[in-house]
DNA sequence: ATTAAAAGCCAC
DNA sequence: AAACGTGGCTTTTAAT
């Protein structure tokens, strides 16, 4: 039930006591059972190839992400010091897709540590752990979204190169010659000089002498932020405000992002599961986590094809009274018919403060630790209604202050501050302390603790949007139908099913054959109530989803 | 010439 | 209104 791959100093593998050469890995995996939990050190490094060979896996064991996890979890105990396993560096998806001779990348590597003694060294610290249960479920969840990122990654995006080229030349101008500006930005930086009266020498690319231009003029800006300038009352604001955000287009996701990261129909962007320390995913290559509103115009579904979108709305506070155990926070988030509505809006029902957009600041206040303007003024009405909730993230803020570890609902804990931190906060009890220092000391102190109030509530949802992923998958992959091509050959994975191509946190896309779309919705739907359950069981919290249907993903929003 | 930091904006 | 969490990415500018 739990074959592991072994690399063996001749370059095979041995799976199961049985010694395979390379080249029969994608057989020997498609010739076992669906049941079968594939055990390796790293889903970047095995996956890619199978699915190449159009092997699909249904479920894995990452060593080295579980690794990672109960390496430092609060709610188990590893026994051993740091080892080859603490530094283990991932194999990145373009080492591996982009060479066929490498389908599996180098085996023979006599450092890569015994994966059969990493695998019962885990099983035996999660066994010995009061939380075994939802350790075990937040190992699969993760493991299940690296075999996920990994097919999003062979699938890509659906991108129209010429949708995005007519975005850009309708917004800049005209694709312009090498080291040239577009029209566009050509004419605002002529307005910028004419407003500043300043030479035709003034480059508004170059921020130090844009500043120096502006204080010469008297524009009175200190910085070149957006929110700044748009407090002045210059003519130069209006057309440095439009410059700015043309020429942030052009540099972040204009012509030669295109060429860049666009290939054959497809953005491919590698998904870095685990890589932000919450636990979220991180990017890595072309920006996928910020794909500006401007340019999602050009994700296209194929012909025939169309996209389902989902995101789950207000995610974290639902994930917060949950895991605080918060009944009435959870009841505004239900609505009159149960079934989940805007929490917000609940908020405002349930009396705790008179608006919407109120309920919404003051919260992501209390899961950020903001504590000025209006957020700041909302939170005490917000911690009489919602006492629970309040306390919850109040009590990990002070675990932060004091330099304590900070655990999710299913057990990834925080990393412990740095020596810095400790330093300044011994500095603050030295005799010769001055104000100076003890302010400092409360400072980081304070930030420290804002990082572990948002931890627990960014975390635990990162815990949701994994399973949601992992039950969307399996959903995916059980609703499909292997699609036959006119002389009876089947497709590989995802030519012909719907499947995942898309993920920034809480929200995922589809891409599907059109008949199956409203399948698909019902199923990401479901999906959204099972990842409930599986973190909370019968806690009554629920976790609507804003679900479209359309084949350009502008317009699923 | 190369690297690192800083500033700024994008996403959630 | 502009301090209040997690990141990636690009460009300019300073440092080596």
């Amino acid at each position: 039930m739990q074959p592991v791959l072994v690399p063996q100093p001749d370059g095979s593998l041995r799976v199961d006591g049985r010694r395979v050469p390379l080249g029969e890995l994608p057989s020997v995996v498609a010739a076992r059972d669906a049941a079968a939990r594939w055990t390796w050190d790293d889903t970047n490094r095995w996956y890619p190839g199978l699915l190449s060979a159009g092997v699909r896996v249904e479920r894995a064991h990452d060593l080295r992400l579980a690794h990672r996890i109960l390496r430092s979890s609060a709610l188990a105990s590893w026994p051993d010091p740091d080892d080859a396993w603490d530094s283990l560096p991932v194999t990145p998806l373009t080492a591996v897709a982009d060479e066929p001779a490498m389908l599996f990348g180098p085996v023979d590597d006599a450092a890569r540590p015994d994966p059969v003694a990493e695998l019962a060294r885990q099983d035996a610290v999660v066994a010995g752990s009061a939380a075994a249960g939802r350790l075990r479920l937040l190992l699969a969840a993760e493991s299940a979204g690296a075999l996920t990122a990994v097919e999003m990654y062979h699938a890509g995006l659906p991108w129209l190169a010429d949708v995005h080229d007519a975005v850009l030349t309708e917004t800049l101008g005209p694709r312009p010659r090498l080291g040239e500006r577009p029209a566009r930005l050509d004419e605002l930086a002529q307005r910028i000089r004419d407003a500043l009266g300043a030479p035709a020498t003034l480059n508004p690319d170059s921020p130090q002498d844009l500043l120096r231009a502006m204080q010469r003029a008297g524009v009175g800006a200190r910085t070149l932020r957006k929110w700044e300038l748009e407090q002045l009352d210059h003519p130069v604001v209006e057309p440095l405000l439009e410059y700015k955000s043309l020429y942030r287009l052009l540099t972040a996701n204009g012509w030669a992002w295109l060429e860049a990261w666009v290939r054959g129909g497809r953005f491919r962007s590698e998904y870095v599961v685990g890589g932000v320390v919450t636990g979220r995913w991180a990017s890595s290559g072309g920006g996928a986590l910020q794909l500006p509103k401007s340019v999602r115009r050009a994700v296209v579904a194929d012909p025939g094809w169309t996209f389902v979108v989902a995101d789950a709305a207000q995610l974290e506070p639902r994930v917060l009274a949950a895991m605080a155990g918060d009944e009435v926070m959870a009841a505004a988030g239900r609505g009159p018919d149960g079934r989940g509505a805007d929490m917000y809006a609940g908020i405002v029902a349930s009396g705790a403060v008179p608006t919407r957009e109120l309920a919404k600041v003051g919260m992501l206040g209390a899961m950020y630790g903001g504590t000025t303007g209006s957020s700041g003024q909302v939170l005490p009405r917000l911690a009489k209604a919602f006492p629970r909730s309040l306390a919850f993230v109040d009590e990990a803020a002070r675990a932060g202050e004091r330099g304590e570890v900070v655990t999710t609902h299913l057990g990834r804990s925080s990393p412990l501050p740095g020596a810095t931190w400790h330093e300044t906060q011994a500095g603050a009890y030295q005799d010769d302390a001055g104000d100076d220092d003890v302010a400092r000391a409360r400072s980081y102190a304070r930030s420290w603790g804002r990082f572990t109030r948002n931890f627990v509530v960014q975390g635990t949802a990162a815990e949701w949007a994994l399973c949601w992923l992992a039950s969307i998958r399996r959903r995916l992959w059980a609703l499909g139908v292997d699609s036959a091509l006119p002389d009876g050959a089947v497709l590989p994975p995802f030519t012909g099913r719907p499947h995942l191509v898309f993920f920034v946190h809480d929200e995922i896309v589809v891409h599907t054959p059109s008949s199956l779309a409203e399948a698909v919705a019902a199923e990401v739907q479901e999906a959204a109530a099972e990842a409930g359950r599986l973190l909370f069981g019968d806690f009554p919290v629920a976790f609507p989803l804003s679900v479209a249907i359309a084949p350009s993903y502008a317009d699923a929003k």
